[in-house]
DNA sequence: TTGAAAGCGTTACCAA
DNA sequence: TTGGTAACGCTTTCAA
């Protein structure tokens, strides 16, 4: 049914009904609702690509997500993300039309979005630190908000959760537990995140006083085999890590089977400091979690940015604006004094 | 910039434009490449709206993944098939529309989505063993295809893997190391995916004249800590089991955990075999996987099921077709011989 | 308070 | 081989 069926039935012109469904206030109550009923037990709905073309709102928010090689699953977090950022479009009416794109510098994909008028904003995933798209994004004028951040350019919305804080507060609790040899097994550094993670865990031993060791940092994808390498190969050595911070569960699963397989025990001999990305799948061993979980925060970003680029969509000339999620995405687990090997 | 604008710098109708771009034979080579030169010189994309309304298609396919409860993600295999399903559609001309559904039975997602036009067909995620969408898709009329499949109803289109015979190999390649206590970590019943291992694992053990014993069975969300408490408690029984079966990479990280904390030793006192979602993931130990990977089987189920659709949207009265993915979704983890304390 | 008609950017039919 | 025009299903302006 569309609207000029449902008018000819009403006996009422197409601008009529068309107005008592949207509310427009000069229509007489009466008349609103006989079309109401009407529409509703017609099950009429709008075509949105009519009104899409009438408005020239498309009702439409892209999300990119960047398929950096094959291989590459887009991760949890993402999923996690867009469930809750769905959940605000459909409140207010709007679809989700997802992209993954090949490459970070195709241009295209973004251009094509914006000329197709396939979508009224884009929320951009997944950004590196030196990122090509934030030029083309800016230059196409397609409002966007970045789900993270940049390390190039300005003037952009975006919504970040706090990695930096995270990982200079995870750092800091661990060298107050008298550790002085702490290991960090982090994420890809060409991504902002892990950026972040490496300044934040940086800072934190310069203000702590103790000198940055190399050999105790890593940096790849995040999986339980990079955890159990690294973390082996950093236990056999003669002066060994005492403390390790992950960048995620996955690889803290495998942190803890090479430290078992070096015979000593998490939360004794080798504390172990996490940054969580799916909290629900950890057995945390029965200690309290220092901070909350990535789960609810990843769900509030979703939520942040999704309002955030409405709101935008609304009022394009808004200035930019950015959350830094304060919730702390560290939780401790294992942690405890620095044992006696470690006197360093 | 627009058809008219872009027929206007042409001097030519929109008609003659629109006819060139889309390739109609009775316009000239002369002005087709001249046009098509325009058009790219001057970035014309056509307004995919514009082309939907007039052509009746919305060159748009949904994906519908419900969200069980607040706290469900959807899962990685989700995220693998609609990334891949999406390189599909983008090579195709198509957009992929997202919709995250709060609940199973609200019938509402389906009947909007059709009457909004915003879609050609969808594809549904996370079918259960008795789903309440099916009816209503089927009511409906909109071109559909189940990843996965239902047990109720009939003449719908799917693509599944077989997990049915995926888990009745591995339960026969137990039972031909010796095993005869063989442990089943299934994910929920409901899921009919879940219900299917199940089925092949019960009927393996049928086959092989092996009772059924329910105290060596379990089925829960796929966590660490549900592989961790359930082998654990299942390890300190009187009779235990010497083998597990399980149906995720996670869950297969706590068992492995709860293994080595009763001090036995994978693929020497125990064996593990795994149904995995995420192979790159997972530290193999070693042990050459006895069958194929589920990321490339997931892949692969992505693009069959979206090439089913597309052909389903093109052909509407299309025999209901299916495909049941013969790559085998199990490896071989740490599988060895039946230990001496097994015998039954 | 209601209606007629133009317009959104395409495609597609019918003429020329 | 080309062009004029209706049509897709809505919203919105202008008139009544």
């Amino acid at each position: 049914m569309n609207l000029k069926q449902l008018s000819n039935q009403l006996q009422l012109s197409q601008t009529t009904v068309s107005r008592a469904l949207n509310d427009y206030p000069e229509v007489s109550e009466a008349t609103r609702s006989r079309v109401k009923l009407a529409a509703a037990k017609g099950g009429y709905r709008p075509d949105m690509r009519a009104i899409s073309l009438a408005t020239g709102k498309a009702k439409t928010i892209g999300h990119v997500v960047p398929m950096a090689n094959k291989d590459d699953v887009f991760s949890p977090i993402f999923a996690e993300f867009i469930a809750s950022a769905s959940q605000t479009y459909s409140q207010y009416g709007y679809e989700l039309m997802l992209t993954v794109e090949k490459s970070r510098d195709d241009a295209s994909t973004y251009r094509g979005l914006a000329a197709k008028r396939a979508v009224d904003g884009v929320i951009l995933h997944s950004p590196q630190t030196d990122d090509p798209r934030l030029a083309v994004l800016q230059e196409v004028g397609l409002p966007f908000v970045v789900h993270g951040r940049m390390l190039n350019g300005e003037g952009y919305h975006w919504v970040d959760m706090d990695n930096h804080n995270a990982f200079k507060l995870a750092t800091k609790l661990l060298l107050d537990l008298g550790h002085r040899r702490i290991a960090l097994l982090n994420g890809r550094e060409e991504m902002t995140f892990a950026w972040l993670r490496r300044a934040g865990y940086e800072e934190a031993l310069n203000d702590g006083g103790v000198a940055i060791n190399s050999e105790f940092m890593a940096a790849d994808d995040l999986t339980e085999r990079y955890g159990y390498q690294k973390a082996g190969a950093m236990l056999s050595m003669k002066v060994a890590p005492t403390a390790f911070l992950v960048s995620s569960y996955i690889v803290a699963l495998g942190v803890r089977r090479a430290i078992s397989q070096a015979g000593l025990v998490m939360g004794e001999q080798v504390s172990v400091i996490i940054h969580d990305d799916e909290l629900s799948y950890f057995d945390n061993g029965g200690v309290k979690p220092q901070f909350t979980s990535t789960r609810s925060s990843v769900r509030q970003a979703g939520y942040e940015a999704s309002k955030m680029l409405l709101e935008l969509i609304e009022n394009p000339d808004k200035e930019p604006t950015s959350v830094l999620m304060d919730t702390q995405l560290v939780i401790g687990s294992s942690t405890g004094p620095c044992p006696s090997l470690s006197e360093s």
